[in-house]
Order: C-alpha cells, then structure tokens, then sequence
RNA sequence: GGCGAUAUCGUCUAAGGGUUAGGACGUGGCCCUCUCAAGGCCAAAAUCCGGGUUCGAAUCCCGGUAUCGCUACCA
C-alpha cells in the first residue's frame, strides 16, 4: 500500500518537566490531525540535554498522553539513542562547508545575557533606569573566518570545537506557515548558531531536523515559540540537501495573568487534572477549542467529532487564556450528557479508587449502577462527587454531615414523625417513587407539618447529606429495606442535640 | 536593545468590504423547585489608538501602542 501520501506528524516533548496543558494541547492538534488525515503519529522524547534532561519524568508524560487519550503509532523514540547520527550528519555539514568548527569557549557565548534570573525581579521602576548593556549583536564567530594552518594548530592542541551552522551572509529565507501564512527573514539576522556542542551533542536545531528528516515528517505542528526559529531550521534542512516540510505553528496558552503558563498558575500538569476528576474527553474538548475553531458555533464536540472536524486552517494565530471556569463548564457538561455507558466505565474507576467498588451493589447489578448514576450527575462536577457527597449510594458508611444536620433535624416533633415514617415505608406494598411520595404526603398532612420540613430531614437520614438527589428518586435506587433501616439508624442522632 | 508575530465583550471565539458585530464561559436578574445543581428566559459587556484606500472597513494599507515569542554549546 503507497503510504507516500499520508501525513506523518510527531509530538516530541522533552523531558524537563512534567506534561502541561501546552504541550498537552500540542499533542492533541497533532492527533486530530493525523486521525483527520489518516496518517501517522509518532511520539520522540528529545532528551539531549544532560543537564537538564530527568529520565523518570518521560513516565508521566507518557501516563499523561495516555490519559488524554492520545495514542500515538510509533515510538517513542529516544533521542539520546540516536547520537551518532547527529554527529555524522554535523560532520557531512562540516565537510560540505555548510558547517565550521568553533573553537571559542561555550561560555563567552553561553547565556551572555540570556537567563536573567528565571522570572524573578522585575526591574524596579524610575527613570534612571540606563540598565546595564542589554544590547547583543548577532554571533559573529571568528572562527568562521580562521585559517587553515590556524585550525590545525587549533586541532593539534586539542581544543573542544563545537560545530556551527555558517548562515549565508546575504539573502533571505522564506517558508510557508500553514497557521502563520508566508514568512521571510533576512539571513543577516539569523546568527551561527550551534549544532554539535563541544561536548559531542546534539542541539536542538539538529537534532529536530535530522530526525523529522529520518522519520519522514510531513508536519511539523508544535508551539508558536519555534516560529522564530523555523529559518534556522529551514535553512538546515536545505543544506542536507532536503526540503522542509510543511510548519504549522499553533499559538501559545497563556496563564490568567497572560505570561506563560507556569507553575504559579496553579495547576499545569495534565496529570493534575485527571487527579481533580476531569473526563478526558471533557479535557480534550476544551483543550481543542483553545487556539482552534470550527468555524460555527458548535462547542460541545466529541472526540470523534473533533477528529472529523479538525483542520490547520481553523487554528488561531493569537495567543489563548486557559479559562479555567469554562474547563469547569465542560466538565459538568460531559457529566451530564454523555450517554450513561460513556460514562459509568469512569463512575467505576472513581468507585474502585475510593474503594467503594468491591462487594457493592454496583459492581453486581449494572442495570441499578446505569440507573444511580444516572439519577447522581445531574448534580455533579466532577468525578470524585460520586465518592464524596453521594457515597451514600454506594455504602452504607456514611456520615451525617454537620451541616445538613444543623439545617434540616432542627424540629424537635422530627425524630417521633421520622419514626413513623420508616414504619410506613417498611410496610408499603409496592416500592416506587409515587407509593413513597404518598405515605411521606401523608403523614405530613397528618402530622399537620409541611411535606418539605420531612423530606428534607429525610434525605438526610438517608444520604448524610443536605444536597443529593429528589428524595423519592433516591429512595428507589436504595430499596425498601435500606431505606426504612437507615432512617431508623438515623433516630438516635436525629435526638442527640 | 534587535528581529518577528499578534490585537473583536473580563475569557474562548464567529463575522475573511455591506449583519442591530453572532455564540459560549463567567457575571447579574427572573422562572422552575423537595435541598443543591442542571435547565429555560432576560440583561450588561467588544472591534487597541491614529491616519489612509473605498460609496462603504472589525475586515485592506501605513504609523503608534500593548502583549507575546525569538535573539543559549535550553528545548
């Protein structure tokens, strides 16, 4: 089968932090596109920086993408594995000319002005603010220029060398941008920068290239940041004697206070996100309509829809706020709307975390776990709702919360009516929601109080819980026999003070 | 500092020369009600500023401003 035409796109993060929204969104445009266009998407971890690089976080990006949902068709590779053939392909560079060896030490060129302290200080204000010299010309290495009996004698007394690209002096490069549209750049603006540092490693700007060349990328789709940097790369590929491939560059998420998304912000990490309860699909709904629209007004788009409607050409080129209350919204939507099979696999993950699953009712009757479930999430947000507040339909070990206690078992006549009422429910012929509304109706009415004041107390003898479900409903779903019993258990605490 | 990109309600966005500038989140109000949600209805809320081009500009052009990005032997 002639694959030559289907699209080959790649997700590559690198390993020096957790999974976070950005590259999580990343991943995603990635995925969609590919299922979109029937292609292949494969996963590369690019860990060539040492320093920085920490192996065991490559799990929980792996765990993250997994959770989202996104499954890529190749990989992951491990750029750290495939070292030499950087090195050969800087030294074919080195050989065609298109390269020079840089014997200057790293550091006169490393972080000149850059890292300026990590987002700490802000310069503090007023005038006199003749800072120091920010003002950074383009590297322009002597070595580019040096002699060959130079180099030799370099060679000779073992200086490291690192390698660099020798960008034309005169000129400009130009590449379409599938999200940004045309783009040129002076080749006077773009510096020598580094591809094979001195200590035989790759730099970003090689390694990428080689390897979408070797794994045949069709699409590079990643963050808006490496705009800036795609010449560099474009010429690279030139020089390998290959053409680019096609860029598409999707705008970055930003934090409420618009700067980058970071640890400040709060959650960042997918990963936090399924702790927090979140649908993955609800996550991935959202995170889709970040920097990407349809083109309607359609909001609520299921998985297989986004990878129906999916396309380059609806992305954004303006930078996205992640809202988190609109995260929310989506959430409660998925919760609400799915179809119940959809969503009980969820429900029952929850369950068994909670350890609430083994030996109860919903794990042996999933017809009644379909109906409880159905009958809770109207009412939920997220995940962990059907373990906290509405546990009570899932174990008899619950609580009566203070709370609901304060509010609803205040009327002292309460614990004698409540009394009566177990009896009543226990001695009902049929157990639906109108036999239990009839016998609570009239009792109040004979009781001469409001069928609210016992409904309300009622619940809570029941559920532990102010907020649950409309009573009648959820009397259905626990039974007859649960029901009476658990208001009889209540009594006692009903006239404790 | 240099280079570049971007700019529509608070937020995500639609409208790619002609609309009362639409939808959604959030906010406020009303309805529903057995608690609390959900839901329904209503409301306030935007074309960054200044110049052009045009009969007509959110849309095209220029300038300014702001924001973001890049400017590393980080990715």
């Amino acid at each position: 089968m002639d694959r030559t035409n289907q699209p080959r796109v790649r997700f590559a993060p690198s390993p020096t932090g957790y999974l976070h929204v950005g590259g999580a969104r990343t991943a995603l445009f990635n995925w969609l596109y590919a299922r979109r266009e029937r292609g292949t998407m494969l996963l590369r971890i690019e860990d060539t920086d040492v320093e920085r690089n920490r192996p065991e976080l490559v799990d929980g990006i792996l765990a993250g993408l997994k959770w989202l949902g996104i499954e890529w068709d190749e990989g992951p590779y491990f750029q750290s594995q495939r070292l030499d053939m950087y090195r050969s392909e800087a030294k074919r560079l080195l050989v065609s000319g298109a390269a020079y060896a840089c014997y200057c030490k790293a550091s006169s060129y490393a972080g000149a002005d850059a890292a300026p302290a990590a987002d700490s200080e802000e310069e503090q204000e007023g005038e006199g603010d003749d800072e120091g010299p920010k003002t950074r010309k383009n590297v322009a290495c002597p070595c580019r220029e040096m002699s060959e009996a130079d180099r030799a004698a370099r060679e000779r007394e073992g200086v490291p060398a690192a390698i660099r690209f020798g960008i034309p002096r005169i000129g400009a490069t130009t590449f379409e941008d599938a999200v940004f549209g045309s783009r040129e750049v002076q080749n006077a603006e773009i510096e020598d920068f580094v591809l094979l540092r001195s200590n035989g490693l790759p730099t970003y700007q090689l390694s990428v290239v080689v390897d979408d060349l070797d794994m045949r990328i069709t699409h590079v789709i990643r963050g808006a940041d490496h705009l800036s940097n795609t010449p560099k790369q474009v010429l690279l590929y030139r020089a390998l004697g290959a053409e680019p491939p096609i860029f598409a560059h999707v705008p970055l998420i930003l934090g409420p206070d618009r700067t980058r998304l970071s640890k400040r912000h709060g959650a960042t990490s997918v990963s936090s996100y399924a702790d927090e309860g979140f649908l993955p699909e609800a996550f991935r709904n959202f995170l889709a309509l970040l920097g990407w629209s349809p083109g309607d007004d359609s909001e609520f788009l299921r998985t297989s829809e986004l990878m129906e409607r999916f396309s380059l050409a609806g992305v954004s080129r303006t930078n996205a706020i992640f809202d988190r209350p609109k995260l929310e919204w989506f959430n409660t939507q998925y919760l609400q709307k799915l179809p119940i099979e959809d969503l009980l696999p969820c429900v029952a993950d929850e369950l068994r975390r909670a350890n609430l699953w083994n030996g109860s009712q919903a794990a042996a009757d999933p017809g009644w776990f379909a109906r409880a479930v159905d009958l809770i999430r109207p009412r939920t947000r997220f995940l962990q709702d059907f373990t906290t507040w509405s546990r009570g339909f899932f174990t008899d070990d619950f609580d009566f919360e203070p709370e609901a206690r304060a509010k609803f078992w205040k009327d002292e006549r309460l614990p004698g009516m409540l009394g009566k009422l177990a009896d009543a429910l226990a001695a009902l012929p049929e157990w639906n929601h109108d036999a239990c509304d009839a016998a609570l109706r009239q009792l109040a009415s004979a009781e001469g109080v409001k069928a609210g004041l016992l409904i309300n107390a009622t619940r809570v003898a029941i559920l532990g819980r102010a907020v649950a479900p409309p009573l009648f409903e959820s009397m259905v779903i626990l039974g007859q026999d649960r029901v009476a019993s658990r208001i009889r258990r209540a009594l006692p605490a009903l006239s404790a003070p």
